[in-house]
RNA sequence: GGGGCGGUAGCUCAAUUGGUUAGAGUCCCGGCCUGUCGAGCCGGUGGUUGCGGGUUCGAGUCCCGUCCGCCUCGCCA
């Protein structure tokens, strides 16, 4: 049906006859001898020129009806662009003499066009109603294709290293520990019901003590949890295992991995991955997912603080764990505005601070925000912080992981108001020794910091019931430009430490059996020591294309309620059906 | 579940303190033009201002409710 693409024609096609078939980007009449058009498919775009000097009447009328969004087939001549070269496209040198023209369909006055600076401009709304037209835009095409080389690429390196591409079942038993689950009603079993999983985590261990050493997978994950802008309830991950590995080389092999990732799809060389402690990165950055590609690191001043009388400061250093971090922004007096110090401040209480302690340092030392109360302390602090005139000073002060986390947000915003991050660098580094457990003073228990097949490290084993709080997991993530872009870790192959795992985290003996028998099971037939990671794809592709809209990177994605605009999903069903599955919706049920 | 922003023509937006027949660009339809390329020029179709109430002589504008979209907190082992 076509001899060329849109986007391959050159001048060295030049003299050949081609048949182009595509999308009408555009047409431009130029009275009834002349008419250009712009044929376009997933490659690119080429102008095809109809003159009535080569063709007849019929061909002439049939092009000059063309409109955007028809679907066409056109043949004619390559030849050299008679009307100067376009260096936008691509084919710009070149263009189609048409000497024939034919309609495959219409398209209907299209309610939104795939023109790549238009896309900001069309609510993303409109965008999702009508993705089959969205998608054709060039950036979407890009994406696609962006996806496509990053799967290839994953199996080709992986498989290169043995590893094996197993499906694991999409519809699985409910094992509520972590995120809500998506549930399946079972027909053969009324009232029983599956789960969509939130990972292959269980299945893909059970594949190492199935002996399958190593195994991959690129696969869907469902948590039912509301969605964010980097965040959908459906998502794709790249999951792996492997059996017979320690924590080193895991590593090594996933670090392998991302960097060739990055060479080959942008040519980037992401360099050694540098490993940090979670606590480093905590307290250094305030957070566990740093972003270096800026500085503004938080400084410890509690000793310094702890001499002042200022209330806050003291109340805080009273709290277990107490500490007064503080940020220096370098010549931001002037550009930080109350105003923009307000906004800090929100964001600093939005994560659990309570307020933004701030002072701007002048030649004459500090002044303005908590100035006063830092003056008997201004030599020790300024030596601390290495102040310059010009800098602000933002402050936070809570127990050590509120203080960190809070200002560490605060950080973020800061460097992003005042464009301190060099958006051309690349930042990744591994964050290792998380701790095991987290004290939940809601559920007034420990939870999971990874989750609960997570190894601790052997040298904290014996910690696990005396001091549940201070074991280190050999759990680790890897954070790129400040965004977690895989997880993993070495896994519990002992039944006896998992089932000390679950104790711990308020799992009695038959909850165990109920849950997780066929886990417990397994690891006492023999299982590898054995451990992986889990890449989240979407992610990385946004990475890849420079957006912070995991929309964007998905084709057909669903909206902060759950909805697919296009297909109106969810959607109601049959009572049939619901019959079939002995199913009433409790409205139904009221109204009977 | 909480907080914030938004919803006016197919699309993107405008409409003064509440005041005439809700405008413009674009798409689409028709006409003109032989070298355009985000073509240009002329004309035209197109609206229950998301939906439902309320206040008012009068509501796109004010109030209440509701639905939808985006951002965010909770949540995301």
């Amino acid at each position: 049906m076509r001899t060329h693409t849109c986007g391959e024609l050159r001048p060295e096609h030049v003299g050949a006859e081609a048949t182009l078939c595509g999308w009408v980007n555009t047409f431009r009449d130029q009275g009834k001898a002349l008419v250009f058009i712009d044929i376009r498919d997933r490659t690119g775009m080429t102008q095809a020129v109809f003159d009535q000097e080569d063709c007849d009447e019929e061909v002439m009328k049939m092009a000059r009806s063309l409109r955007r969004e028809d679907v066409v087939q056109v043949e004619g001549l390559v030849e050299l662009r008679e009307g100067g070269i376009n260096k936008k496209l691509d084919t710009g040198m070149i263009e189609v003499r048409g000497s024939g023209v034919r309609v495959f369909s219409r398209a209907n006055n299209p309610p939104i066009l795939p023109d790549d600076h238009e896309t900001t401009k069309i609510s993303e709304e409109a965008r999702l109603k009508h993705r089959y037209i969205d998608l054709r835009r060039p950036s979407m095409q890009r994406m696609l294709q962006m996806r496509h080389d990053l799967a290839m690429l994953t199996r080709e390196y992986f498989h290169a290293l043995s590893f094996l591409e197993v499906e694991t079942p999409l519809l699985i038993k409910s094992t509520p520990e972590g995120a809500r689950d998506f549930v399946v009603p079972s027909r053969i079993y009324p009232g029983k019901w599956y789960a969509l999983p939130q990972s292959p985590q269980i299945f893909k261990q059970i594949l190492m003590v199935a002996g399958c050493d190593r195994y991959m997978q690129i696969c869907k994950c469902l948590r039912d949890e509301d969605p964010r802008a980097d965040r959908q309830a459906e998502f794709t991950q790249i999951d792996l295992e492997m059996s017979f590995v320690d924590r080193d080389e895991i590593l090594r092999i996933m670090t392998g991995f991302v960097r060739r990732i990055f060479k080959h799809l942008l040519g980037l060389d992401l360099g050694t991955i540098p490993r940090m402690p979670w606590r480093e990165a905590i307290d250094a950055w305030g957070s566990d997912r740093p972003d270096m590609r800026f500085g503004l690191n938080l400084v410890d001043i509690s000793e310094i603080a702890g001499q002042t009388d200022f209330k806050v400061f003291n109340a805080a250093l009273a709290k277990k764990d107490g500490v007064v971090k503080a940020i220096r922004i370098p010549a931001s007096a002037d550009r930080l505005t109350r105003k923009k110090l307000d906004m800090l401040q929100e964001t600093a209480k939005t994560h659990g601070a309570g307020g933004l302690p701030w002072t701007k340092v002048t030649d004459q030392g500090f002044e303005g925000g908590i100035a006063k109360f830092i003056d008997g302390v201004a030599d020790e602090l300024s030596a601390v912080l290495q102040v310059e005139p010009g800098d602000t000073i933002l402050m936070a002060c809570d127990s050590w992981l509120t203080a960190c986390e809070s200002l560490g947000q605060v950080r973020l915003h800061v460097a992003r108001e005042l464009d301190l991050v060099d958006t051309t660098a690349w930042k990744a580094l591994w964050v290792v020794d998380f701790p095991m457990f987290r004290w939940s003073e809601d559920k007034q228990r420990w939870l999971s910091e990874h989750h609960p097949f997570t190894a601790p490290l052997d040298a904290d084993l014996e910690k696990l019931e005396t001091d549940p709080g201070s074991v280190v997991s050999a759990g680790y993530d890897i954070v790129l430009n400040g965004s977690e872009i895989g997880g993993g870790s070495i896994r519990i192959h002992d039944p006896e430490v998992q089932q000390r795992v679950f104790k711990i985290l308020g799992l009695g003996n038959a909850e165990q059996r109920t849950k997780f028998g066929f886990l417990l099971d397994a690891l006492q037939q023999g299982a590898p020591p054995h451990g992986g990671v889990a890449f989240g794809l979407d992610r990385l592709v946004m990475l890849l294309t420079s957006t912070d809209n995991i929309r964007d990177v998905i084709a057909f994605p669903k909206t902060q309620n759950g909805a697919d605009l296009m297909t109106e999903a969810p959607g109601p069903v049959d009572d049939a059906q619901l019959d079939e599955l002995q199913i009433r919706c409790l409205e139904k049920v009221a109204a009977e």
